[in-house]
DNA sequence: CGAGAAGGTGACCGGGGGGTCATGTTGTGC
DNA sequence: GCACAACATGACCCCCCGGTCACCTTCTCG
């Protein structure tokens, strides 16, 4: 889907230095958060300003490939989850794997937070994850783990909730989101009780970035 | 606590113009997050941007005034909710208050999710909100509404959390947060299970912004 | 009402951000 | 080994932000 035609031979130094980048740009975005500079990107990864936005239009296309290559390794770990035999902990440990992720990449946390800085790119990113997710969850269901009526989103958004919980206590005890995320699935628990409002879409079509919503200053 | 000995007089258009610059910035900070520039809550209260220096030293020192005034509203409504009778109903509903606040100020979850941001008489004020919330689920655990080793701490943290969680949603869905609500109070019930792992401390002493976690720039 | 101080103003400053482009450099196919 | 296209470079542009300050306006007190 990238286009990378047969007929266009790249060169030798310009696919290390795409490849210094995206290490760098990786690095930085989970250190930083998405407010790093470009140019202190550039410095990491070795090279010069106007390197970087020959591989990367705009800062926004930078941000987006390095989302992409995380969400898709999350997909792909529930992917792998998927084919325990006990579904309710299988999606636990998904959790926690998602979680950890999480803790470890504020760019990440940035984006989950803030619709505006997504990417169209990112969003179908995101949509793959929730289809995926949802078979977990739906084999919890199946298997009574879960309550009838937890979808795949709001285990994803869970991810997200519960990681955030967790944050002011990270620097002390890094695994601080266990103690929450033991809360949240208790929660999840099949139960007696009425059914929960407000049932999420199977697809997180967030507000559109031009939105009337999420002003950012002016 | 402030030094406005009687001897000096305010002059009449100061506090007019200190009491504009105070609302147009809750709203401003509110609407678009700790991100709006100086020039615009000027521009919103109807004054210069020097004005605003006048009454507020720096930017923080402003953002500082504000949201001790909005935490100091929740720990007035965590003093009111200490009066019922079902004290796991009033946790409920204090949390479902708390998170409706959070849902409709920006800048109060930029700043409860980056310590980097908080003036130290906003972590008083946060620390004196914990100690109230820790009355009130107290009285929760006492009459076995929450299981024994919640704290008011897990209480608070779970405001932004939850709220944090129900984010994406809440454009199409603005009471979005009252199904997560419902999900972590069902985790926090009383139940026969293992102690939670990670008790956090009654107060959070978040990490110093001096430190050397949350790089922003460089 | 008049003098003087407190307050208001907006041009200005230094810093830093994203993004561009003319110039210099290097890998590559013939 | 040559010539050329692709690539790398960093000075540069424009914009915006927090913060300052010399100058002007307005309130207050006697």
């Amino acid at each position: 889907m990238t286009g990378r035609t047969a007929a266009v031979q790249a060169r030798a130094d310009s696919v290390r230095n795409r490849r210094l980048l995206l290490r760098a740009a990786t690095e930085a975005f989970a250190e930083c958060g998405v407010d790093v500079s470009m140019h202190t990107i550039a410095q990491r990864a070795g090279v010069a300003k106007g390197t970087v936005f020959r591989h990367f239009p705009t800062k926004d296309d930078l941000l987006a490939a390095i989302m992409m290559q995380l969400l898709d390794r999350l997909r792909e770990a529930a992917d792998r989850f998927l084919r325990a035999d006990d579904a309710g902990g299988a999606l636990k440990d998904f959790m926690a794997h998602g979680i950890g992720l999480l803790a470890a990449d504020r760019a990440f946390c940035d984006v989950i937070g803030r619709p505006s800085l997504q990417h169209a790119d990112v969003r179908e990113a995101i949509d793959r994850l929730c289809d995926t997710v949802e078979d977990l969850t739906g084999r919890a269901r199946e298997q009574g783990a879960v309550r009838g009526d937890i979808t795949g989103t709001d285990i994803v958004l869970l991810l997200g909730g519960i990681h955030q919980t967790a944050q002011p206590l990270l620097d002390r005890e890094p695994r601080a989101w266990e103690r929450f995320l033991e809360i949240a699935f208790d929660g999840l628990r099949a139960r007696d009780r009425a059914t929960l409002p407000h049932p999420p879409p199977a697809r997180l079509r967030m507000a559109d970035p031009s939105g009337a919503s999420a002003p950012t200053g002016k």
